[in-house]
DNA sequence: TTGAAATGCGACCGCTCGTTCGCTATAATA
DNA sequence: TATTATAGCGAACGAGCGGTCGCATTTCAA
């Protein structure tokens, strides 16, 4: 059960963090939606710092994990309607999960407060996708594919429009379809542009 | 005096809260930075709350007066190179007005808690800039210095990655040269993809 | 010049914050 | 079974919060 309600509590701060901001959560908010005494909370975690400071450090580790290392890329598309379908469920998993969306919120509430929320807010909304999308467009070029260019130009080119589109929908869920829609629309509108 | 110190209020929670948010900001702080008493802030504003939502109205004044009016619509290049120029010109300013920038940490930090904020969220970093590049490159297929296409896709492929370097430099102030670099070469790549 | 409105101030109020304490109940160890 | 950490609880603490009050000073119209 202690374990278990360590990482119930780093649950709930991702959550309530995420949307309030570190300042604007308060413990007894966040034990209380544990069913949790407010004191109890004290025997995981020494004060609300540590909180913060432990689940950055798993959000660290889990991006790293997750988007980091090689095996997680995803292989070069060999069509250029494969990388349409390639993005779109990229984007749509990165939307849809839960903490992935609570997460880039969280980072983009403390990015100005917090330097290690600063590099991995940096690192979620443009250094990953680009560096991603840098080997896979190589690939593309290799593949014959796409035309001859600077991958990294080509890999930010392609990017950047969708960050914005998925910042969008976090910011207003609601035009999510919509959002999703206009990344297919860019997608494709990209394949006419450089695919050969 | 008067009108002059709810001013200075403004800006300078304009300052705290573009840092620390709404709920890091405290009223104490904030009026000892003015050599100002804290209760003496009651004067001009009847709560916190009220300075957010006074400042927020400002800001959405400020925004429609500079963004939204078509006046303050630059003028179409009359070559691929004067929209560069243009370009570089337009991103200097918004990224070294210091009221600029303070205002999209504010709205970056605050989108979530406040509808207002979300709102001018939006606008702040997709549709004002998509609409007013529309325009732009409607009048620049006119006159035949881009290929003909839909200028609504073509808008939004060019501001968003300029969109995202913007926020790189709010994020990581060291970067702003590198970043401006990145902004050049992208517009450069720009014009060579889609300008005739 | 006078009187009222506007502005500033420090003291203070009630509340909420993060945190601590002493106690109980449970789980693991021997 | 006796012992000992472990994990939970409510009460309470000191600090800091947003906000109020009464009073002094300045501003300015009459």
């Amino acid at each position: 059960m202690a374990k278990d309600t360590k990482e119930r509590i780093l649950t709930a701060a991702l959550e309530m963090f995420s949307q309030n901001g570190y300042a604007g959560t308060n413990i007894r908010e966040l034990t209380a939606s544990l069913g949790l005494g407010k004191s109890s909370m004290y025997r995981h975690f020494e004060s609300k710092e540590e909180i913060w400071n432990t689940l950055l450090d798993e959000l660290i580790v889990y991006y790293d994990r997750r988007f980091g290392s090689p095996e997680h890329l995803p292989p070069v598309p060999d069509s250029l309607e494969e990388l349409v379908a390639m993005t779109m469920n990229l984007v749509n998993v990165t939307v849809r999960d839960e903490k992935i969306v609570m997460t880039r919120k969280l980072l983009t509430i403390e990015q100005f407060r917090d330097d290690r929320a600063r590099d991995l807010a940096t690192k979620h909304f443009l250094t990953g996708l680009t560096e991603m999308f840098t080997k896979i467009f190589a690939g593309m070029m290799e593949k014959g594919l796409l035309r001859r260019d600077d991958p990294a130009m080509l890999a930010f080119v392609y990017t950047a429009p969708i960050s914005v589109l998925i910042h969008l929908c976090d910011r207003e869920p609601d035009k999510t379809s919509e959002a999703m829609a206009q990344v297919e629309a860019f997608s494709r509108h990209f394949i006419n542009t450089y695919g050969v």
